[in-house]
Order: structure tokens, then C-alpha cells, then sequence
DNA sequence: TCACTGTACGTAATATCATAACATTTGAGA
DNA sequence: TCTCAAATGTTATGATATTACGTACAGTGA
């Protein structure tokens, strides 16, 4: 299962996209022996109904609406958990969670920012972790987590996307 | 002026590490027309005091212990100057600030977080921003800012380094 | 010298992001 | 059914960051 990374860039069916990952989701948890309890599935659905970064507290004010609790550990929970399931990641840049665009690969992803439209796209990142392990390498620094996230230009928004 | 990137994870003469950074503070901001005042100038010793990433807080802490201000902008505007010129970085996976270790040269700095020791550490960068720029190239993405932040342990505290 | 101007600094108030601690509910298995 | 652990909910608070506004001060030109 491989997915356009640059989809997040440009129009695509959103809605199957974002049904593909929920299942996907569904089966993970599954073989995780993790439970994709409701206010779960639903965070993940929130965060898939756009590629943009949202801010705890804006999954909460949706979250409350659907009528979960309105109190922020609701909604930390949910992302926290969601992340260490690698079904969501969370952007430090922006202080916000995103969607993972593609669970189940075990991947090194690279963050793509647009600063114009606010889209995030998850690019590979093999190699820049594999440079960023050799950097590291050099000074006997043994990296365990790595966060590489870019701001710039998407396609679209510099113009030569559409 | 070339740095050893690992001096931040072993014994080194770090007074005259923190001497050099401001002397060519000075220059920097002189080259610049920039103003490296009083206060600049006191949170840039503070953050040299240490190969550690401090909070804006624990910056301003310090800076009121000397006679300045003691709300945040103080430390705030101070800290962004510092970045702003590059004397400093921002660590956002910390929500805290590092000097940086080689200013003038136009680098990509890739950080390197220990994390037991909490030591920061500037790892040269360039290949690691390659590479990013490749896979984003590849998306269609331009990157104008990056930021490269890895957690793991230091020579020292994996226990190779002593 | 003096008014003007822009930069820097100080403070109050508030916004935004995140977690600790504890009570309650739910669900799977003994 | 009972029990335990996981999940959810709430209150309260902590940590990080910004807005808005007033004051001081250095440099510039009349």
C-alpha cells in the first residue's frame, strides 16, 4: 500500500483517502491488540478530514460536539495514542497533530509545511535519516527518535501546481 | 573558525568556548548594524553558559537575577533577536533555546539531544539538508526553513565516551 | 540645542498549549 | 457475577507564548 505523498499538495478523492486510512487504522489496532475505542476512531477522523496540522484544542472542540468530554486530556489522550500507534504524528513546529498519511510502512517520515495554505505532507525521509544517522555517527551520537520538519512552498502555492 | 560539533558532549574549556561565541557576537551584530545590547548581550551569556537548551522562562529567571525585566516579552524579544542573527537556535522539541555553537557560518544545523544528559549538541547539517531538499524536490515542495532535531544518547552517556 | 523618529525596553494582561490527580465507567476474562 | 485493568471524564493547575500599550533613549536633521 503506497500512497502519493504529494497528495496532501493537490486535489485527490479525500474522502476515500480518508476511509482507506481508517481502516487501515481499524486493522492495526487490531493487530496491535489495541482498541480503537470511539472518541479514538473519531480523533483520527477528524484529523483525516483535512492534511493540515490541528492543534489539540481544536480535535477537542470537535471532539465535544460529537459529544465527548470537553476537558483537554480528552483529546490529549486520543492524539497520544493515536501517535504511538503510528496512526498520527505530531508536528512540534506548529504545536499540532496530523494524520499519518501512511500507517504500517515503518517510515522516517519528513514533514512538509506549506506556509501559504497550511498543508502537510509527509515526504520519505529515508534518506535524510539515513544522513542524519551518519552525522550523527561521526560525533558517537547514537539518534533513537528524529523529528525533520520543513516550511516552504507547496506546489499549488508557488504556482506551478495547478 | 571550525568548531569541534562534539565539544558540547565532552570536557572542553568551555569558558573560552563561551568567550569566542560572544566576541563574534559582537562582530556578527557589528557586520550587521545590529544592536547587541545590555540585555542581547546578557541572555546570549546565559544560554553559552551551557551546552543545554533553556526555556524562554529559566532565561528570564536569570535575566531578572541581573536587574532586567522579569516579564516574558523581555526574554522573548531578547531570545528572537538571538535567532534572528543566528547566534542562537530554537529547539522546538524542548520549547527552548541553544546558542548556537558556530555562528558566521551559514549552516544547517541538525541537533543532537541527549537524553540523559540533556546536552545539545550542533551536528553539521549540509548532507542531512540534501537530502531533504531532494525528497521535497521530488514532491514538488521548497523548503526555506528547516528544522532537524534527533533525540538519543551521547558518546558519553552511552558510555563509550568517557 | 531641540524636536522628531525609530528602536529597544518594561509591564500588565491574556492567550495558548499541556499535564497531574483523582473519580467514574466500561469491558474482557476468571 | 465478580474482579481487574483500561479507558473516559472532570477539576485544577502548570508551562509556554503573545498582544497591547507606555516609557526611555540613541541618532538625525533643523
Amino acid at each position: 500500500m503506497s500512497v502519493d505523498p504529494s497528495a496532501a499538495f493537490h486535489d485527490h478523492d479525500h474522502d476515500a483517502c480518508a476511509k482507506t486510512a481508517l481502516a487501515q487504522a481499524e486493522e492495526i489496532c487490531a493487530a496491535a491488540g489495541a482498541r480503537l475505542t470511539p472518541v479514538r476512531r473519531r480523533t483520527l477522523e477528524i484529523l483525516l478530514s483535512e492534511h493540515r496540522a490541528l492543534g489539540a484544542y481544536d480535535v477537542l472542540e470537535q471532539l465535544a460536539e460529537g459529544g465527548f468530554g470537553k476537558q483537554p486530556p480528552v483529546a490529549y489522550r486520543a492524539l497520544d495514542f493515536l501517535v504511538e500507534h503510528g496512526l498520527a504524528h505530531r508536528i512540534r513546529r506548529l504545536n499540532a497533530f496530523t494524520a499519518c498519511t501512511q500507517p504500517r510502512d515503518a517510515h522516517a517520515p519528513a514533514f512538509l509545511i506549506c506556509s501559504e495554505c497550511d498543508a502537510v505532507a509527509e515526504a520519505p525521509g529515508a534518506e535524510v535519516r539515513a544522513a542524519l544517522d551518519e552525522a550523527a555517527q561521526e560525533i558517537g551520537f547514537v539518534v533513537a527518535r528524529a523529528s525533520v520538519e520543513a516550511v516552504g512552498l507547496c506546489p499549488a502555492c508557488k504556482g506551478d501546481g495547478a
